[in-house]
DNA sequence: TGTACATCAGTGAACGCGCGTTCACTGATGTAC
DNA sequence: TGTACATCAGTGAACGCGCGTTCACTGATGTAC
């Protein structure tokens, strides 16, 4: 979007500057320090790994996409791994957000809402590929960075608390493990996500969306664990 | 393991002649022929994928690793990516063949055989590690290679085949499209093998291995589908 | 308000490396006679 | 059985390339006084 009337020229994402400190009013040349490099870095990042994957990804072109030298991305991350690290950090941070927006504490009800959060990760793994590709594609490239062992824990937890929900109207002794039941509904999201779920690649010809193949696999899983939509009376 | 008492040196794997056209009688050194390169290639590619992935899997490691000079694979494989396609073909080959091994139609029962083939699925995605990751993660670079396209077809197929066994005891009315039933099982299936069925991979705390996982989810699938084992009487 | 200076985010040139690929070649094989 | 020769699977040297990383440097910023 072009910058409103008299606005720096700056471009805003999220509340950080993203330009250059020599404010460009005279048109294409550009001072001498970036201004925010390290968010634009991880920009240039997740558009490179959408384009060619977290592997095609180099540590050079991110900085040639980011207007500096290559030895510029120095001052900000040790190497190419933290960058990507960085990026799948940040790839589990928008993940969990938009679940739990998903979730919405399972409103109006535990099954519209779970079928909510299904459809937010088929979404977000077919719309924030890069992100998805750097969280469970890149493999031993994040292996030396522990603070992502954890990082799908949190995604986990959200689907156990959806399905501590779903289950409380059994009565306790009818009532399945709840991680058990979470662990499911995740493999089979990711599973049609991995499968089905991106946008051109892999794709085979299915007789309904990948968000309606979910919502009916989870139903029949639902449903035989007596936790049918109408729970039809005896 | 050293050759037994009088055979020739040559390293026979199903049939192939892995060895040197100058019969290594003499110690270490080879003559001027491989005699099996390609298949030598192709074993080099899989332990190499296994140790580094696709992605760091490179065309003059390969030959390296079979020992001829890094021009000498451009005898059999067009370039890289040719060498990557061939790996993936044999992949499905052969997980095709562990799949309906595992199945064998559907011998005692169906359900019965399919915990088999849901086992078999994942004992590939542990113990073939490199078929796998070059099957279902190795992206763009299989894109050019459309006889890859419809490798999943046959594994598809058997599913299918499986969920019309399973089906079979349903009344003609009840019966859910088996299409539909073949790609929940197998997105369940995928997802827990790319989420617990590696190695040492991305391990989480399971309260269970993925095998019983698997059977554990499946089993609740069928149910929800009027097909629970005993089939309870009304 | 003005100036000196410490800080530090950038530069750009350079390095060593491994890769994919090519080229003219050469040695082994196996076939025709 | 022996020899000439076509075939072709290998060699090894070389190329251009892009990458990750380093280094001494320099220009902009902002702070102390």
């Amino acid at each position: 979007m072009p910058p409103t009337r008299g606005s720096v020229p700056e471009v805003h994402v999220k509340g950080f500057n993203m330009g250059w400190s020599r404010h460009g009013r005279g048109g294409g040349h550009r001072g001498y320090h970036h201004g925010n490099l390290r968010e634009a870095l991880v920009a240039a990042a997740l558009q490179l790994i959408a384009e060619r994957g977290p592997a095609g990804f180099s540590f050079v072109d991110a900085a040639r996409l980011a207007g500096v030298s290559p030895a510029a991305p120095y001052r900000h991350f040790r190497d190419r791994d933290e960058l990507l690290a960085e990026v799948a950090q940040r790839g589990f941070a928008v993940f969990d957000a938009a679940l739990v927006g998903a979730w919405d504490e399972g409103r109006p009800d535990p099954l519209t809402a779970l079928d909510r959060v299904g459809r937010a990760y088929l979404a977000f793994a077919r719309q924030q590929r890069a992100y998805y590709a750097t969280m469970f594609e890149a493999g031993s490239a994040l292996d030396r960075h522990p603070e992502l062992r954890l990082a799908g824990e949190s995604a986990l937890g959200l689907l156990r608390r959806a399905a501590e929900a779903l289950v409380a109207k059994l009565p306790k002794e009818q009532r399945p493990p709840t991680l058990m039941m979470a662990l499911h509904i995740w493999a089979m999201t990711h599973g049609i996500a991995s499968l089905f779920g991106r946008g051109d690649q892999a794709r085979r010809a299915l007789p309904m969306s990948p968000e309606d193949l979910l919502e009916a696999g989870v139903l029949v899983y639902l449903q035989g664990l007596g936790l049918g939509r109408p729970a039809p009376g005896p």
